[in-house]
This record gives C-alpha cells, structure tokens and sequence, in this order.
DNA sequence: GATGAATGAGAATTCATTCAT
DNA sequence: TATGAATGAATTCTCATTCAT
C-alpha cells in the first residue's frame, strides 16, 4: 500500500518533470506558469504544490534528472574496452541531443538561469562538474591504451570537449541552417585531430 | 542648440544600455525592473521610457548596439594582410570578451532569450549570421593566400570556430576554474589544428 | 456539480457587475480602479481577472447587461393591447430609472464614453437602436389601433421620444431640483400632445 | 506694455482653451495629455502651466468660456420684440451648435464630468441654471405678450425645453442617422404644440 | 489527494507637474 | 516667458501560492 503510494506519487512527479521540461524548454521558465505545467501534466492548478514546494523546486529537479541521466548514460559508455570510440560514440549521441528541441532548449535556459540564481548555479555546476570528469577519465583510459597523440592535458581536453559540445547547442539556437547530426562527422572530426592530431 | 540636444539625447540612451547591460547580465532579464535600470544610470524611474518605448525595447538596442560593435572591428580584422594572423588576433580578442562577466553574461541571456522572442531572435540571429560570414569572408582570404591546409569547407569551419567561442562563454558560465585568456593559446591551437592540420 | 460552479460564477459575476455599475455611476469609470470594484464587491483585488479579462470588459458587459434589461422589459409592454397606453407605463417606468442616481449616472457615463472607446460605442448604439426600434413598434401598433393623430412619421416620433428620455436623464444630472417621478405627468402630456395633439 | 503683455497672454490663454476644447471634445477629458493641449496650441509641453495651474483648471476655465458665450446669445435673442419668434430662432441655433460633433463631443463629456467633480459641477450647473432662467424669461414675455396658449408653468415648460435640447444632444450621440440640421423643423414643432397646442 | 477559486504582492508603463536652462 | 527633460505616484493586470471543499 505504502509502496503503491510512493509509486504513484513517484509518477506523478515524473510527469510534472515531464510537463515542465517541455514548458520550459518552449516558452522558457520565467514565461511558464505554473498552471501550464498542471494542464499538460493532465492535473488541476494548484495540484502541483503537492508534490513540488515551489516552482524552483521544479526546476532543481529537473537538473538533477538530467545530471542523473547524463551520468548513467556516461557510465556505461565508460565501461567500454575501446575508450576513444566509446568517446566518439558519446559526441554522436550528444549530436542526437542536440536535434532535440526540447533538450537543447532546456540546457540553454538552464544556462542562463544559473548565472542568476545561486540554487541552480550549484546544481548546473555539479552537473558539469561530473561530465567533465568523465569525460577527464575516459580521456586517461584512452591514453592508457595508447589511443592518443597529444600533449594536450586530460583537463584541457576534457574542457574543450565540453565547450564544443555547449557550442554546438549554441550553434542550434542561433543558426537556423545547422542541423546537428548532418555535423556529428565533423565534430568527430575535430575531435580526433585535437586528440590525435588527424582525422580519425 | 539642436546637436547639443541630440549628443545629450544620444549619451543618455548609452547611459541607460550600458545601465541594462549590467543588469540584465547579472539578475537577467526578468529579473530585472526598468526602475533598477534607471536607479542604475542615476535617474528617475520613469524616465526610462522618454528613451525607449518599453523594457524589450531596451534589450533589442542592446542587442543591435553589440552586433555593431561586433560588425566593426571584425571590418578592421578583416583588412590586415595576413588573414590567418587576423583571424589568431580575433581569437584572443573574443577571450578577452569572454573574461568580461558583464559581456559573457549578457550573451547567455540573449541566447536564452532569443529562443522565446522572436524580436530578439531576429537580431540575434542577425547579429550571428553577420559574424559567421565576416569568418568565412576571413578564411577564404587565408585560402587564397595559401595559408590553410584542410579540406573543410570555410562554411563549415566558420560554424565550428563560431561553436568554439559560444562555447567558451558557456564555460565561463559553468566551469568556476575557467579562465578565458589563459585558454587563449589552447583555443588558437585548436583552430589552427583545424585550419592547418598542425599546432600553429 | 458542474451546474453549480456555473451558477455560482454566474452570481459572482453578477456581483461584480453591479458593484461596477454602482462605481462607474458614482466615481466615474476613469476614476473607478478595479481594486475598488473588487472591494465593493467583497474580494479581494486580482480576483476580478478571474472573471472578466480586462477593466473594459467589465464596463462592455455592463452595457449589454443593461441592453438586454431594457429590451426585456419593453418586450413585455409591447404585448399589450393597448399600445398606447403601454406607451405611458413605458413613460413612467422611464421616470422611475432616471430617479435612481446609479441608474442614470452610468447611462450619462456610458453615453460620453461611447464618443471615444469604439467597442463601447459599438454596444452602446446598438442598445439605442434597439430601444427606438421597439418604440417605432409600438407606434405602428398604436395608429393601427386608430389611437394616434399625428402627421409625425413612427420613425421621427420614436427618436423625439428618445430624445425626451436622454434629456430626462441629462435634466437628473444638471438640474438638482428635477425630480423625474415628479415630472412623470408632464412627460406623459407632452407625449400626448405630441402624438394626440392633445393632453391625455 | 503692460496692456501689450496682457493681450498676449490673453491670446494665449484663448488658444489653449481652444485646443483643450478640440481635444476633449474628440478624446475626451481623461484621455487628453496636457502635451497634447499644448502640441495642438503649437507651443512646448510645460508651457501650459504659465497659464494655467491645473488640468483641471483648463477644463473649468472652458465651462465658464462656454457659459458665458451661451449667456451673451441668449440675451441677444431675448432683447427681440417678438419673444416667440426669438425662441424658435434659438432652437435653430441649438441645432447648429449640435451638428458641430466639437461642441456635441464636449458637451457631453462636461455633463457627464459633472457627476465626479464638484468644482466642475457648480459651474456646470450655474451654466444650466442660467439658461433655463434665460429661458423663463423668455416664455414670461412670449405669455404676457398673448403668444403661448398653454397651462404648463413657465418653469416647466423651460425644464423641458431644455430637457430637449440636451436631448438632441445625446441623439447626435448614439443615432449615427440623426441629422440636427435636418430635425430643425420637427423641434421648431415639438415646442409649438407644446406651447401653443399646435404647430406652428 | 484533487480541485480550482481566491489572495495579494509585484512590475511595466503613463502622465500631470516641476524646474533647470 | 519658453522649453522639454526629469520626477515619481498611480494603476492595470499577472501569477505563484494557499486553502476550503
């Protein structure tokens, strides 16, 4: 009973999360009301602040998801025997993010949002933080292995990995033309040049 | 008498962009009134709105201010003889933005805000196109004197040393540990890899 | 369930209707803020938007409340058999409404507003027309019934009458010594003359 | 040079109230800017306030300019050897002072003012009582000179006389069709039947 | 828990009036 | 006196949050 409760409360966050993924990735989280969430989660106004305190706590939730997500889907790519292409695998399936509207939205506006709000500053960070250290990590397993030519620090590489995949959300929002995944061989290709000095 | 007018006209409208600028870069947008714009540049509240008929008024002239701006001394860039070299001053250029947290921080907001207005957006993308063609105009004049060695189109390295810089800012934003112009020589070495196979 | 949410936003509308009615007819609609509709009202300040989108919503089902309260109640006069002395029971009901300040406040109100807001004037003309159309009505019916000895057109008679109406209600408002029960008589006579020739 | 200063001023004065007049008349009193007076008088915004201390103090001086033009044309007729004749003559000029949508518009927006103000209420009362008076003396000389063939008493028929012409005046008003000019005859009418027990 | 009506603080914008020039 | 920029109080409408049912 106890349990069936919790399930069911736990799906009802999930939709809110859902609901106000879409929301915020579309109009933006200050452009959002709260009722818009209820409505697309199927539920009435008020009923939100039965599982949410606040709106904001909607949105800190929504990063951690996604900074747990993210870190599942790194891990298991990190497992990998051949970690430069489990490298090259991630920046395709970052391709596949990316030419999702909703996502690319969403980690804009989150963006934006941590520069003025200290919770989701911390948050947005972590995130960071953690994927940038996976990405350091897999870049030393692949040195391990001998799959690199660089002299290229794990850090800066890691962090200039990162900026490519940022800019590439960037690139999504302000050039109507640029179509992520027709653009994923040539981040692989960038990528292996800065990694091994050629084309992969 | 009349240009008198017009100067103390013009300077008060700096006055106040330059006022929004910092606001609208470190509480956002949103967050921001127009009155703490006005307490900002020093006067009256209302007194905004003798200057710029509404608050998104105010963002669209800075946005078309900065793209001017950006429009400029890209033009200067653009004339020097060595091209490839105009292009590695372009770059330290943009880090030194970069290391601006007003710049940087103004830049993720319009970014962000330009995916929900589309007034915004139109400038924004304005202002992005213009600076992608005076980088493809840039490398081109490298190419033809010679100083490239790569078989990417300059369509498609422009877009990706514009992914670059975009991602730079998006660094500044995330990553507390780093600083633009000690990533200048990384950045350029990257681009230099990209364009010339090689560290320049 | 459903009935009675109805019903009961109904009756708030309802509500909200007439404390505007009494506000716009005592302050003014300039003068009258929305706070103070809601406070006579009993609720509390952004609660009118629940029910009505905007300030001139408000004021535009007023009129059309109005009209539809009129055109009831000279419905059910023109049923008569006698439609002239139909006529004068409308007469005196008319004195009746001019006698109540809120009444009459709120037409010479609405009357003024209609010369600058295009949507009141819409509603506000279309209320006369139908007030005359149905004196024009009542006319015909009293020369069919042989009660009329005028060379006076239905058409030119109904807006005297009309006239005779609005000026009673601008009298109320300019002459703090007419008293509009007290005149009933004298309106009925001048009807008469103007439609018998002679005094009824 | 005194006198010089005051003609000027005075001239000022005129212009101001000529344009308030146009503006109230055709925005109304509330939607007027004080800009807008001093844009239409062609003199700069402020300036108004070297003439007139308030707003509102423009529109009362305008109530008293209008009562005092009525009283001048009033006392002009009422000189005339034939009362009567003088009174029809009026009527007329009643007519032509409503086809001028100017003096209509700001008729109306004066009388329905009355009802907020009181400074502009007991001017705009003495102006109607003045009238109305002008108009008894007017029917007392017609009577005593055996022109009238009427029971009404001469302040009653007054009142309603002037219930007429503010009548005619709401007409202009709300019927798009009602033509003041042409409705010269039919009021000239009215008003004899009313008096004399047949038309004239 | 679910509903959706009610609350009331908040913010952009307007404009009469002031005042330095 | 003329100008027109500056002031700042005032008001409509929005919406996160609460709460009675």
């Amino acid at each position: 009973m106890r349990i069936v409760d919790e399930a069911a409360r736990e799906a009802k966050r999930t939709e809110l999360l859902d609901a106000a993924a879409r929301c915020f990735a579309e109009r933006g989280y200050h452009a959002t009301r709260t009722a818009d969430i209820c409505a697309l989660a199927g539920m009435s106004s008020g009923n939100l602040f039965h599982y949410f305190p606040t709106k904001q706590a909607v949105l800190l939730a929504l990063i951690e998801r996604d900074g747990a997500e993210t870190a599942t889907s790194v891990t298991e790519l990190a497992a990998a025997d051949d970690p430069f292409g489990a490298l090259l695998v991630l920046l395709d399936d970052v391709c596949r993010l990316a030419a999702d509207s909703t996502y690319s939205g969403l980690a804009l506006e989150i963006s934006a949002l941590a520069h003025r709000d200290d919770d989701v500053a911390v948050r947005f960070k972590a995130n960071d933080a953690s994927f940038r250290q996976s990405l350091e990590d897999l870049l030393a397993r692949a040195a391990a292995a001998g799959q690199l030519d660089t002299d290229l620090s794990a850090q800066d590489a890691a962090t200039w990995i990162a900026a490519l995949v940022d800019g590439m959300f960037a690139r999504v929002a302000a050039d109507p033309d640029f179509r992520p995944e027709a653009q994923a061989a040539v981040l692989r290709r960038i990528v292996s040049q800065l990694l091994r000095g050629a084309a992969s």
